[in-house]
DNA sequence: TGGACTAATGCTCATATGTGCAGATCAGAC
DNA sequence: GTCTGATCTGCACATATGAGCATTAGTCCA
């Protein structure tokens, strides 16, 4: 070709030159190629070149996209189904109010997961603050559901209510759904009175129906003390103690397990009433929300364990199981 | 479709995850689709609207877009074939030095120009810093010429040499053309002086050779205390005051005009030795190079003129340009 | 509730872009 | 000079993307 260039010459301008052609006013390789008396190709081969030696860049600009980069690195290291990362200023600090704050962002993001995967059939759900948080936003019609089932236990025990009926209620108003209760404590005082209340019909349809529902969602609970769990009276201070010198990391429906998701003191998890962990691993959709300070480590245990394929957290939380997993 | 999200509910996460497989994973807009299960029409839609949102942002990030910028905006305005502008930093400030860098740079990106479009036959060229500067950094083989012709009077009347030599020498060194002198001053003492000298069948035959170069480089000079043409005592101190009083921006191939490009001084222009800047008009490569500080309003005038149709030129000299065209 | 209006969706078809390959071109060694 | 290996170029073909349009779904209002 007649208007070849000495090797050598930098095509700089050339390429700054084209990539504007291109990316700025729109014109097709072709375009530019007659304009610039250039064939297609080397346009095309140029508009490489500029890519690859920053001469232009694309960047992904939005603040969310730290979040979606979190996302991505949680489904890629641990296999789940999808995370649902939500921002939660750190300039917020630390203490009680932080923690309501991310509770209200992860139930945001987390409801918007719900609503565009729009499980339906049967919903299991637990209660705590989170699954409150989670349960106030949905909005009428997110999805259309058969039944709304209580988890696990959830009467309270103590002068402060468990609001897992108001969750329940939530659940069921906006998507038409019936609703089946567990009306019982979370964890109760011996092994013998579990198995009593298994005896019971209305308990055991109760279970039955969280065992076959196809979708779980429940909170990722720690051994905190202003943890309604505790709060409600089904731990006592003693035993609260001894979960800590165990090495329970937190709660998964009313069971606490240990770093590895491992049921950390069995004789305690045979005093609690509700869906076994073992049944979340076969769900289609089984969504944890860990949302907080200190949240980290029984987030991974639920991975780990396997109990669930969707979390939901916030940006710190999900940042140390990734520096941790 | 049964996945529809309500109206109103924000797909932001949705084009930032679609924007981060397309963009930065280099995934296929229908794998994108298989993957998250949406139509390849709503992906490459979202993709869209992520520009079109910022969500994604695509610059063109080299310094030299700026520069590019100009050279677009010079040959629209003007329409004008080509711009070269060379970047030189304002913060080598004013004076002799800056200029110096200023015609350095000019006369860079010139060669450049040159050496892409590599003008075939005869090549007009005139004298002065800046076309040194150029002649200088001609690399060998920038283009085959058949003929190096000078455009306009070259002899100096003092002890000053113009180097008009050497530009001739090396522009025909660099692409084997032979050379043809004007073996004359830029400006005789009378009309009748110029009016022997064409006569003259050496220099005759030069002008008409000029005349039919298809390419002519030349610079544009205004009327400083240290421009060598000037300095080479071709116009005395007191024509240079009429000049300037009468309106006169600077010279093109030795002939002065006003900020319109009209002969400035008819009585000196007849005085002139060179090709008539009429003859500039029909060439189809006329490239005028404006280096340094104060070279605007000849730049403007020179393209008001119709002179030329290439503009070589640092970027300050471009904005002024394009501020006052 | 029903009906009109608007926006979103997926389709077909046209256009634009990317890829592997064969020939051309060039720098550098001799 | 001339040979050689590496790069660059253009082409034919496969793939990916974009645009117009009919259809559907969703919203708003009576």
């Amino acid at each position: 070709m007649q208007a070849a260039r000495r090797r050598g010459t930098s095509d700089t301008r050339l390429m700054v030159r084209i990539a504007q052609m291109y990316y700025r006013m729109n014109l097709s390789q072709e375009q530019i190629g007659e304009r610039l008396g250039l064939s297609r190709f080397r346009v095309g081969r140029l508009l490489d070149r500029a890519l690859r030696e920053e001469i232009v860049r694309i960047e992904v600009v939005h603040p969310d996209a730290r979040l979606v980069d979190l996302e991505e690195q949680l489904v890629q290291r641990f296999g789940l189904n999808a995370a649902v990362v939500a921002d939660v200023p750190a300039a917020a600090g630390a203490g009680p109010e932080a923690d309501d704050l991310a509770r209200n962002a992860v139930a945001e993001v987390a409801v918007d997961y719900l609503q565009a995967r729009r499980p339906a059939g049967a919903i299991a759900v637990s209660w705590g603050r989170t699954m409150l948080a989670l349960a106030r936003r949905l909005p009428d019609g997110w999805t259309q559901a058969t039944e709304i089932v209580q988890i696990n236990g959830a009467t309270s025990r103590s002068a402060q209510p468990t609001r897992a009926n108001e969750i329940v209620d939530r659940f069921a108003t906006t998507t038409g759904a019936s609703i089946r209760l567990l009306a019982a404590p979370a964890i109760v005082g011996t092994p013998e009175l579990r198995s009593a209340l298994g005896e019971d019909p209305g308990i055991r349809e109760t279970l039955a129906a969280a065992r076959s529902a196809p979708t779980a969602i429940f909170g990722l609970g720690i051994p905190a003390a202003d943890s309604p769990h505790l709060e409600s009276g089904f731990v006592s201070g003693d035993e609260q103690a001894r979960l800590r010198a165990i090495g329970a990391v937190g709660d998964i429906i009313g069971r606490f397990v240990d770093g590895e998701g491992r049921i950390a003191w069995p004789m305690l998890d045979e005093r609690s009433v509700g869906l076994p962990l073992d049944d979340l691993r076969v769900k289609p959709l089984s969504m944890g929300l860990a949302a907080g300070a200190g949240r980290g480590p029984i987030a991974l245990a639920a991975i780990r364990g396997g109990y669930i394929n969707v979390l939901a957290t916030d940006d710190a939380t999900a940042a140390w199981v990734l520096a941790h997993g």
